[in-house]
DNA sequence: TTTT
DNA sequence: TTTT
């Protein structure tokens, strides 16, 4: 049994990237930024503003949503789990990529709100069923890829 | 403004590696699994179980506590936030990994139950602080890094 | 747009109570106690542990699920929402009881973990459709009540 | 070990009351709205929009916090816990009254957003040591109570 | 590299 | 009314 969340709120940083899978599947992409906040230690150090950024992806009716709905530089609300895949680099070097799978989406910016009709999946019958097409970086030429 | 918020409930791969900083600030490092459970789609095509792998950073005084009293296999429940940093490989590559920064811990397993006696850092006066001084691999030496 | 969300880990007071409505829908409310630690504050005082008290409703298979797995003094992961209802009590007066309506459940407790098979339901299309029938205690009976 | 945590965003009802303890400590005390979206059922039940009020509570610099930014009609984001306190109301029937008590807010609403310093409370050392002071409502008088 |  |  285990737990596998991550609850961010963050801006847009590109309009989504939709691509249609041959079952029909629809996978946007795009990256989210999280601010830390700027601040001063105890010790009088200054710890500047930081930028996260994540590297969103979401399935069928979520990444039908964002493609109408999302743009860059609207916040969301996103709840989902992370993922870690590997493909090989050009130099045949085995790399890693983090992404957000979502499960759940909220439009926070005052335009966007309340546009999105029904903005959560179905658990357990979504992202792994067509996993193995997405993740491979070979077959689909570099300009194609997620990230 | 903004969220960057993970809850992970999973087990720990392997004991905690623990580093002391030239300030004697301590950093705990270790490997924690989550499993999706194995499932059955409506097509019928089998999903198997799938075990991710969580790259999970401590600080300060949850780092003394992880040393203390987490091992191989507990089972745990950690609250804290994404955080992808760069460096580069021995071929002058840049590489990314993503951790997991822990704000608050709690022990699962119930022969560590009830052993650790404050896990919960203090917000904002924490990790930050001595980043530089931890994310770098070249300074450091292959076997000297967290992951 | 809105977030409502609660997350859980605690043990469950007394075995379920599990009620079919008319339509053959399964109800599931117990108990479930979270505690927080006895802590000294930095003058001193001893501020002891305090237990808080949860009342835990689950719908259709959740329900169904936890007649089965669930007993007193296991360990459960929750996830879900509050929901306030308001109902007359004896005397004619309004009251209200806070529930926490569950979409995610999971085991923690060693004996029972592994044995739940599907603990997600299906967001959206759930616990509201027949709230009209659950809420009121008048129509019930006083020992008809979830709580 | 056990986890109580509340993760709100909604809307704020009427501007905060704040109040000072004997001690100096500040106490903010506001409703906060979240709703459901209305939907429809597979069977073509309209399911109304329903709008749940949250009983918020912030506590020293948070509550100080809200005192200057936070008013009617901001969004939120809230992370806190629930807690379930009683009283003896007038006829001196016990009654209950569901609270959230907040370990952390984040402005959403774009007026009020970035403002806030520091929104984030050192946790354990903080609610439950004045516990005794806030929770009777006898000794306030009706028109002092937090709800 | 963990657990069920 | 549960657990540590």
């Amino acid at each position: 049994m285990s737990v596998n969340k991550v609850i961010l709120i963050g801006n847009v940083g590109k309009d989504p990237e939709v691509r249609y899978l041959d079952s029909g599947v629809a996978v946007a992409t795009f990256p989210l930024a999280t601010s830390d906040r700027a601040y001063t230690l105890a010790n009088g150090t200054q710890v500047p503003e930081r930028t996260e950024w994540h590297n969103i992806v979401l399935w069928r009716g979520l990444a039908e949503t964002a493609e109408k709905y999302v743009h860059k530089g609207d916040k969301l609300y996103l709840e989902g789990k992370i993922r870690t895949r590997s493909y090989d680099d050009q130099a045949g070097v085995k790399r890693y990529v983090t992404e957000i799978f979502v499960d759940s989406m909220e439009m926070l910016s005052p335009k966007a709100a309340g546009v999105a009709p029904q903005a959560t999946v179905q658990p357990n019958v979504q992202q792994q069923s067509i996993q193995s097409q997405v993740a491979p970086a070979q077959d689909n030429g570099a300009d194609d890829l997620p990230f």
